[in-house]
DNA sequence: TTAAAAAAAGATATTTGTGTCCTTTTTTGC
DNA sequence: GCAAAAAAGGACACAAATATCTTTTTTTAA
């Protein structure tokens, strides 16, 4: 479905929005662990991140790190998409055609159709504090990092 | 969401299926334009397609070529990706964790399930002939093959 | 039985994706 | 200003996917 790329930066995103802030951000070594991810490999794909979309920010020297601005915790999941140029998903055919729509269906148009427009909902109509809020509620995890429900 | 190799093998599938029989066997030159794709390559995936679950079946020599067996339309798509080895997009994590399930969700679990289900279900449900008869109905592509709705 | 046709098989080339390492730039605190 | 910390940037390495070409095997028909 997506490429190591993507599947990184959907990670390490949600990562640094959960766990990071303005005044705390967070280094690559520890982002990298947290998601189980190639650290060098990782930190290109950070930069893709903080140069296309401004998803997520960062700052050089001691102290320094990366986070979400709060805008950028509004984002659709998409714009991690667009910035690693894998956002395509939601919209190409099934079988590879380039010219594939209602008028000029393919075979598979008519099924495939239906679930690609929940693919492009749910990569829309999900901004990244959403899974954030959800991830928060308790019992979900990002490989090395695991969301507990806090006391009430 | 799919690679080339899947496109292409669902891509000469359909078309063997629409054009060809035991009677009328196709050659790699006239599926490969059909389908748009390149030639030796797609010769290597009907390849794996005649070794691997027998999707098609292919003649040598003289009026040699490949055809699709009754039973082998009956067989549903997602054959075809097995044979391919890419029947894997419709189980997989959307952010890769190699653990995710109900019990172990990641962030996106609880959207994503429903989009894979129905992945699920479109590839195991629907047979070759399916897509097949779907095509004959007219109005359809595989490329640069198009249906042509018979005349009453 | 031989020549031609066609897929199978093998070898190799090219491109893209994934991953690592080293150097440079920026920033901070002393 | 200087040393340390951290990301940015560049170069390179490796693997996988994509693509092409050549040789071999099988089959048919003349």
């Amino acid at each position: 479905m997506l490429s190591k790329t993507a599947e990184y930066a959907l990670r390490a995103t949600i990562y640094i929005a959960l766990k990071g802030s303005e005044e705390n951000k967070l280094g690559i070594e520890e982002i990298a662990l947290g998601i189980d991810s190639p650290k060098s490999f990782t930190a290109k794909i950070l930069q893709l991140l903080t140069q296309n979309n401004r998803v997520i920010s960062s700052v050089r020297g001691p102290n320094g790190g990366f986070y979400l601005t709060d805008r950028a915790r509004k984002l659709p999941v998409k714009a991690i998409l667009e910035a690693v140029e894998e956002a395509s998903v939601i919209t190409k055919c099934v079988l590879g055609l380039k010219e594939c729509s209602e008028t000029r269906p393919c075979p598979m148009h008519t099924q495939y159709k239906n679930i690609k427009k929940q693919l492009k909902q749910m990569f829309e109509k999900t901004s990244i504090q959403q899974l954030v809020d959800e991830f928060n509620k308790g019992n979900y995890f990002i490989d090395n990092l695991k969301g507990v429900r806090k006391p009430c």
